[in-house]
RNA sequence: GGGGAGGUGGCGGAGCGGUCAAUCGCAGCAGACUGUAAAUCUGCCGCCCUAGUGGCUACGGAGGUUCGAACCCUCCCCUCCCCA
């Protein structure tokens, strides 16, 4: 299958210029994505570009990811309702750094015939000087031409408008596109569908001033069931970094996907060809309560973005919190499987004589509002210490019953733990709260 | 400037002298069910404790009347509507 039909096959395809699928048949190309450094780390918002060129390499086309150091010191108006505060250059510099690590995992660099490229416009962006700008690119440009972009339009219709800097990047990624053409003859760019614009001024720019042919693609936005915005969970935006997002959570991100989303998602971020897809589409039809789909969509991605190792580990944890007795288990793996949860400190004399109210921890450590409260949540039967329900709202902990006399783990409902460790306070704080919800 | 309506718990919105920590709906939190889903059903939903026909703080703010005020009176602040 070509690279073409297999995007269409994968619902990937939400625009092209034309004449792209014949020359993408016939010919090998050398095609970009730009991906935007305002952080120091990509999303999972940004995985179906990067999977976008990671297929595209595959089937024998050479991709280039541009990491947009300098388009990234401008900030793209695209899909923007109001004007972005700039970063420093000593930031988005620190952040393309980051980036580069996780694009690395998706692309070839080392290829024989089509090694991949990565590329940072600072490097020509940031040398030019304003009147070779205004020579070189902007004299090809109408400004009645940049008016009509929807991307423009849109904010010169608001209240706050649209600044100068704003206004000009469309002009830079378009220059980004002859810049690639010239120096590695790109003649494709992707992009998000909010790009389209921006692709279309490249292309324009390439014919007018080499008289060459250039072709744009963009993807759908990916969008969720209940109509949320993607890659977003209740403790915020899902990362590509373990850092930021620990492996487990992004494992658990991908598996808690609604059955209505996750073909499609199969579809946008595994390499698992039709008849795989096909099939894991039945079980989801036949059996969705093995949910067997999430469970290979989650083992797939996680394994793409962190590598095999680290969904043994999320799968390991998973088992752990979602059955076993972990009060059997070593408190290091505890540890390892809570390690993004939210945690307090309590001393450990806390703990002698007369032993610490279960209801003052939940107080303490955030999980319930006040001790009335959680008074209540022991009642109606949600609360659990070490994965074991809390019967008697009067209960008190002492060190025997804590795992390996180090911690306790606190859960509210099915979901939100919080993991209480037993040490000395380093500045004689009692409860300190650390991180939100779980 | 004149006239009118109104400010109640996260929101909407009842209450108009005791039985009001305040009906109800939404949101939220638990529980049951289930597939770590959706829907549904149940409970909770100001704070505190020694958990009770318990205490404390609350119905825009400040005073007042009363044995007793979210409810009545006075002043102040704020919002909305209509007319100039």
């Amino acid at each position: 299958m070509d690279v073409y039909r297999e995007f269409e096959w994968r619902d990937m395809l939400y625009d092209a210029t034309e004449g792209l699928r014949e020359i993408l048949e016939r010919e090998r190309l050398t095609a970009y994505i730009g991906f935007d450094p305002s952080a120091s780390s990509l999303h999972v918002g940004s995985l179906l570009p990067m999977m976008a060129l990671a297929r595209l390499q595959r089937s024998g086309h050479t991709p280039i990811a541009v990491v947009g150091g300098g388009t990234g010191l401008i900030g793209d108006p695209s899909g923007k309702s109001g004007e972005r505060t700039l970063l420093s250059s000593e930031q988005v510099e620190a952040n393309v750094a980051g980036i580069r690590v996780q694009l690395s995992r998706f692309l070839d660099f080392d290829a024989r015939s089509n090694p991949a490229r990565l590329v940072n416009n600072a490097d020509w962006l940031t040398t030019m000087s304003a009147m070779e700008f205004l020579r070189d690119v902007g004299k090809y440009f109408t400004v009645n031409y940049m008016l009509a972009k929807e991307s423009v339009k849109r904010r010169i219709e608001s209240e706050d408008g649209i600044s100068y800097t704003e206004f000009s990047y469309l002009l830079l990624q378009a220059y980004d596109f002859l810049v690639l053409h010239d120096r590695y003859g790109c003649t494709l760019q992707a992009g998000g569908s909010d790009q389209w614009g921006n692709i279309i001024a490249g292309v324009d720019l390439i014919r007018r001033l080499r008289g060459a042919k250039a072709y744009g693609v963009v993807l759908p936005l990916v969008t969720t069931a209940s109509g949320t915005k993607f890659g977003k969970t209740e403790s915020g935006t899902v990362w590509l970094d373990p850092e930021r997002t620990s492996p487990f959570r992004f494992y658990q991100f991908w598996l808690n996907t609604d059955d209505t989303e996750v073909v499609k998602y199969l579809k946008f971020f595994t390499f698992l060809d039709a008849p795989a897809i096909d099939e894991l589409a039945r079980a989801v039809a036949t059996a969705p309560e093995t949910r067997e789909a999430q469970r290979t969509l989650a083992r797939e991605v996680t394994a793409l973005v962190h590598g095999a190792e680290q969904v043994s580990r999320a799968e390991r944890a998973s088992a752990v919190l979602f059955g076993e007795d972990i009060a059997t288990l070593p408190a290091d793996d505890v540890l390892a499987v809570f390690d993004d949860v939210p945690s307090s400190t309590v001393a450990p004399d806390t703990l002698e004589a007369g032993g610490v109210a279960v209801v003052e921890l939940l107080a303490g450590s955030g999980l319930a509002a006040s001790k009335s409260e959680a008074t209540r949540l022991i009642r109606s039967g949600g609360v659990y210490v070490n994965n074991r329900r809390v019967s008697d709202e009067r209960a008190r902990l002492y060190a025997r019953d804590a795992i390996e006399g180090r911690l306790f783990v606190l859960r509210k409902g099915q979901k939100q733990n919080h993991v209480v460790r037993i040490e000395r306070p380093l500045a004689g704080r009692g409860v300190d709260k650390t991180g939100g919800g779980s």
